[in-house]
Parts: C-alpha cells; structure tokens; sequence
DNA sequence: CAGCCGTGGCC
DNA sequence: TGGCCAAGGCT
C-alpha cells in the first residue's frame, strides 16, 4: 500500500519519448519546417521565429512566403534597402521586428560570413533575439540541446506541474521542468513537439486533454483544473485614446511622411498626425497639421485597438496646389501607389475612410 | 523591470 | 462587443 497515493509520474525522458511519439505522428506541416530527415535552413527558421513573435501562424503564412520569394537568403535580406523590408512588413506589427531583423541580417552577412551562428550564446547577442528566440533557432536549426520556453511551453509546463504561482515567479521553475525533458538528441523536435501540443492540444481554452501525449502525467489534468493554468497577473485597464490624422491632397496624391525610427510606427510611412502616445484633445489637433489648409474633418473617426491602449483617430482632409510637400521627409504618394507604400494598418483605415484606398 | 510596442481572430 | 490571446524583445 505505500505509495498508494502517489501519483504514477513518468520519470522526464519517458515522458519526452511520449511527446515525440506523440509529434512524429501529428506534426503540423508548416512552410518553414523541414520535412522529416531534411536539413533545417536556418535563415528560413530564424525568419519564421521573428515573425511568429506574438503573432499567429496564420498571418505569418502570407509574408513567410513573400519575403521568403524575394530575399531568399540572409545576404539578400542584408542587401535590401531598409525601407523596402519595413514596406513589406507592412501589417504585421511590432515594427521594430523589422528594424531589428535588417540590423540582424546586416550583422550575419558581414560579421559571421552570411551564416548563422550555431551556438544559443552568439545567436542571443543578434538584434531581435532574446531568451526564447536564441533557444529556438539553435535547437530547431542546429539541434543544440536548448530549451526554448515560449507561451506554449509556458502553458505546457505550469498545466503538467499545476505550477500556480503567477507566470512571471514562475519562470525559472519552467525553464527547470522544460529542461529536464530535454532529451539529449532531437532538441529541435522537442522544441516543435511542445509548440505543436501547446497549439494543437494544450490550448488556452478547451485543451484537448483526452488526446494529449502527457496526459497521464499532468497535475493539472488529474485535478479537472487545466484551465486553471498559467495563472495570469491581472492586465491593467486600458487607456481610451483621442488624436487626429492629417490627409493633404495634391490632385491624385497624398501627402506621406517617414515616422521617427523609434516609437509606435518606428521608420514606417504614414500620414501626419498627432501624437498617439498621448490623449490629445480636440481643440490641440490642428496645432499638430503639416501646413495650414482648410481642413475638414471626415464623419465617422476611425477606431484602432493597440496592445495597450484603445484609440479615436479623426481624419482630417485638406486640398492643396502647392507642389512641394510642406515638411522635412514628406513627398507625395499617388493613391494607385499607396498599396506599395507599406502603410501601417491605422493608416490604412484613414486612407480608406478618405477614399484612398 | 514594468511599460512600450500591432494586429487579427476568437467567443 | 470587448477582452483575451498568438512561437517576445527592448529599454
């Protein structure tokens, strides 16, 4: 009878040998994925790992394949004019992910002769990768034995251990459970295998506990309480916000300019406009257009949600004959141009609320 | 080190 | 509909 009451556990590697059965038969297939025995290209895994920061598979498909098609290696990334990778990012978000990959590039083609380091240490030193980036690219590319704790794996492990301590207290006990599974061959694939049941199976709401590999082992599972995991802190209210957009016509053009390189929009094209970091009030807006015109505001103001706080833009529109633009880094962008523009999506709405688009 | 930094989809 | 969430990093 001792031992009755404890649990049957898998020691860590059985439970890591179950989670790679578990993956070899239900890996998703994914375009930056190497197929089963095929060598990883680590520009195409690095590439991925930066776009899929905080972001979905789904949306990443779409600009994986473009930038993938037109700068097929890191020496190509590397040789592109800045503002032409910040154009085509263009929708994706956190645009100092696309400052930070060019930076990256530049450093790999020229530091490193065009190929990626293989060791967690250099890769962490490269701008845009941090703790999980670093560890992702080195075990999925090169299969060096890091574990790559991401929200997944957060998820994964706070579940299979009822680790109810608030996520940010827990994390070096994460990274401890994350790294006893470590098996000592097939780092990449235990990397990918936790991503693909975190994604697939061990979802925020609703997992799928009757087909998950680790199942039999996870605390929170035996409780009926997987939900219950990660324990989040609670998210600060967010702020409403109150600003302005300015669109100068010229004929069939549209005034743009080049945002600060640092900043919400960082170095991206856009329309003038007040500040959005602030609530700025009705009566100040006008002090913020790029030249003084008989501006009108349009009906409706556009709404955009940012991660941390809510915003009212109200599009402005003027018409003007002067030829040159009024401002430092403002030029003219024919409506037919302004698909090409790269315009962030807060733009976009103005510009179709205009008609610009 | 907590705040900053986008966007789209989901229920 | 509004809050939550998605393969985080930088300062």
């Amino acid at each position: 009878m001792l031992g009755a009451m404890i649990k049957p556990v898998r020691p860590p590697r059985k439970r890591a040998a179950a989670l790679l059965a578990w993956y070899d038969a239900n890996r998703r297939d994914l375009p930056w994925r190497a197929r089963p025995g095929e060598a990883p290209d680590p520009y195409a895994v690095w590439l991925s790992e930066i776009m899929l920061q905080q972001t979905t598979v789904a949306t990443v498909k779409g600009y994986f394949a473009r930038f993938l098609a037109r700068w097929p290696t890191v020496e190509a990334l590397a040789a592109a004019p800045p503002d032409e990778i910040l154009a085509a990012w263009a929708g994706l978000g956190y645009y100092a992910r696309a400052r930070n990959l060019h930076a990256c590039a530049v450093r790999v083609a020229q530091a490193h002769g065009g190929r990626f380091p293989q060791s967690e240490e250099e890769l962490r030193a490269l701008p845009g990768l941090g703790p999980y980036t670093a560890a992702a690219v080195a075990a999925i590319a090169f299969d060096a034995p890091c574990a790559a704790v991401d929200g997944n794996v957060e998820r994964v492990m706070t579940r299979l251990h009822a680790i109810a301590a608030p996520l940010r207290a827990a994390k070096p006990l994460i990274r401890a459970r994350t790294e006893e599974m470590l098996p000592p061959a097939r780092a990449g694939d235990y990397a990918q295998a936790l991503m693909d049941l975190g994604a697939t199976i061990c979802t925020p709401r609703a997992p799928a506990c009757g087909a998950c590999p680790l199942a039999p082992d996870c605390a929170a599972f035996a409780a009926g309480a997987a939900e219950a995991y990660p324990v989040k802190a609670k998210k600060a209210e967010k702020p409403k916000r109150r600003g302005a957009i300015f669109i100068l016509r010229r004929g069939d053009a549209a005034m743009v300019t080049r945002r600060p390189p640092k900043g919400l929009f960082g170095g991206m094209t856009a329309f003038p406009a007040t500040p959005f970091t602030r609530d700025v009030a009705p009566g100040d807006w006008l002090d913020f257009a790029p030249c003084a015109a008989d501006w009108r505001t349009l009906p409706e103001p556009v709404a955009h949600v940012f991660t941390h706080f809510a915003l009212q833009a109200t599009v402005f529109v003027a018409k003007t004959r002067k030829v040159s633009p009024p401002g430092v880094d403002c030029r003219w962008a024919a409506a037919g141009d302004l698909d090409k523009e790269g315009l962030p999506t807060l733009m976009r709405k103005a510009a179709a609320r205009a008609g610009l688009l």
